[in-house]
DNA sequence: CCGAGATACTACGACATCAAATTATTTGAT
DNA sequence: ATCAAATAATTTGATGTCGTAGTATCTCGG
């Protein structure tokens, strides 16, 4: 069963339930989802075979990205990873156990260490991020140069619009 | 620290490293993934606050849509709501014992069985639903009617881009 | 110099999910 | 009629993630 006719058959049918409601943004809402998880899927598919999970992925190419030889606290890139100290944890000791990355005790403070990236993890990071490089933009090569820029001004409106979301009122009827 | 400045630093930071690569749709796809796990968050928390997880509330919303007194069979469910076997068990269990679904002996195969909703299930399902359709109401009313449209379009090109991701060589330089 | 409070990481427990193995039942071939 | 294969749901074991609590260390006022 193709996705599309998946998210329509699902508007169609809550549309005979519920008369009452309008779902053709929570279509175009499924449609986007579908768009980013299939995406998503297919880079953690190469994450994978590389050798790491994506949560390890995201700790590496935030090291790799930092330019050669750069160490982090695990606080920053708890921060920029986007997870919890606890999870960071988990994904060093699995990256360092692998020989991806190098624990090193802060000169400075004791309490913290430095983290760096070996030559097997740049290797990795950048295999990945040139499949996600590849990938995103084949996807995006339907949609002509100027569309393209347009199109991600539409996201970028709509990434505005998020901050009412958390003042809408949920006992609506 | 504001998503879209993340991501910009993100991108900024990989072409420097990677001045070799283009990362411009990249971040449109950061951009994209940032605005639906975004919304999907605020729904989670909705749900959640309703009584019922987002893997419960599939399960219920595909039981609602299917009209009163439908009953469905778990195998058809786990199809539609694209979760494993064993997932769907779990998420039965537990609604079974929050009384929003029952679990009835199926007359024809007694290796099956058929699930219907309850009346205190209807009640979560048309609240979230209902504010999923308020939600993205509100995100896509930044845009204009007509753009609107030509967005959903622009998203149904990107979907049908997707089968070719398959066929992307993942040893290319 | 010392102790209260803040900070940084780690350990532990809980949860959701999936893959694989299991049990029960139906279907179909001989 | 009987038995092998297919099907349906569940159970089991493992993984990845998070939240909470705990330990070690630093900072700063007195």
């Amino acid at each position: 069963m193709d996705i599309l006719s998946v998210v329509d058959d699902t508007v169609a049918s809550w549309g005979r339930v519920r008369p009452d409601l309008d779902f053709a943004s929570m279509g175009t809402m499924m449609r986007l989802n579908a768009l980013v998880h299939s995406m998503m899927r297919r880079i953690e598919e190469e994450a994978v075979n590389a050798g790491v999970t994506m949560g390890e992925f995201d700790v590496l190419a935030t090291l790799r990205r930092h330019g050669d030889g750069a160490t982090l606290m695990p606080s920053v890139i708890a921060e920029v990873a986007l997870v919890s100290p606890s999870g960071l944890t988990h994904r060093l000791t699995q990256l360092e156990k692998a020989g991806h990355i190098a624990r090193m005790p802060d000169p400075n403070d004791r309490r913290s260490s430095l983290i760096s990236i070996t030559p097997s993890g740049i290797k990795i990071a950048d295999h990945v991020i040139q499949f996600i490089v590849q990938c995103t933009s084949l996807l995006f090569t339907s949609i002509s140069e100027t569309r393209q820029s347009r199109f991600a001004k539409e996201i970028d409106h709509c990434i505005a619009a998020l901050d009412e979301l958390k003042s809408v009122d949920t006992d609506a009827a």
